[in-house]
DNA sequence: GGAAATTTGTTGATATAATCAACTAAAATA
DNA sequence: TATTTTAGTTGATTATATCAACAAATTTCC
């Protein structure tokens, strides 16, 4: 076992990471790439709770809860009160928030352009359903305990 | 481009880091996944400078430069003279040093293990062709400035 | 040969990300 | 109702990464 498929995996998530805070750097605010993407998560979800972002990210919930509040320091996020659990609050993407997430979109893709290059489409899909296939594996082995 | 390829990737490689600290964390010592990963690079190469690290690993020099100081002091590792450049010093692995890397070299064979279940060898091939793939893409980019 | 630019590595300061443990309050369960 | 679990907060600490300034050796170029 020579492989050097995890070495691959690392480069591809560390370049990732710093493209998308270049782009984000480039459109200046006091937040890094951990909130860019529990912004999109939020984004993504209706009814999100700091809780469902630390299930899909698999975060800790204290960095969870510290990006939450630096969030709503920075005015790209709101919370309002759970109608069901008075220990929870749902959280919702402001108008800030929302044009961040444009310009967070717009990065992806010209990332993923850059990325996918030489590549098939029938590639793609088989390398993401590959991916999503080993992270699960993964995520499998975790909750073991 | 609702794809969530990036995502995969991302919890691979953490999921990866993880997995690969607390493996070492067994063997109990005070350093941590990237200084695995640095004296893996030492001894996969033979002369290895720290700048040799830096370009492998694509991480800061400073940060490299820490690492194996840390290293040296954990006496995993040696360095003696560069017989062409006395700014340069040519690192080696020492015998502790050997022994982590066959707790990691083991440690990583588990964990490969793990990752590809219910994966054929064609599909692991084929990944690991697109992985360096897209790999390469961003590193083109990122060299680009 | 010598000045200027580049490379190699070190250090200081700081930022970002992650981890662990203790704790509160609400909710679920038994 | 008593116990356990869940959601979130906070404090303390570690790990990882970044940037700028610097020294010394090497290379480049005239």
């Amino acid at each position: 076992m020579h492989s050097q498929l995890i070495e691959h995996i690392i480069a591809i998530s560390e370049r990732f990471r710093i493209s998308i805070r270049s782009a984000i750097n480039a459109n200046e605010l006091g937040i890094g790439a951990m909130h860019v993407r529990s912004l999109a998560v939020i984004a993504q979800s209706d009814a999100c709770t700091a809780n469902h972002i630390v299930n899909v990210l698999a975060r800790d919930k204290a960095q969870v809860a510290r990006i939450v509040k630096e969030l709503l320091a920075a005015d790209l996020i709101e919370k309002c009160a759970h109608p069901e659990d008075k220990r929870s609050q749902i959280l919702s993407v402001k108008a800030e928030g929302q044009t961040l997430m444009a310009q967070f979109h717009a990065a992806k893709v010209e990332i993923y352009n850059q990325m996918t290059q030489g590549l098939s489409g029938s590639q793609l899909r088989d390398f993401e359903h590959i991916a999503q296939c080993i992270a699960d594996n993964l995520l499998a082995e975790l909750n073991k305990d």
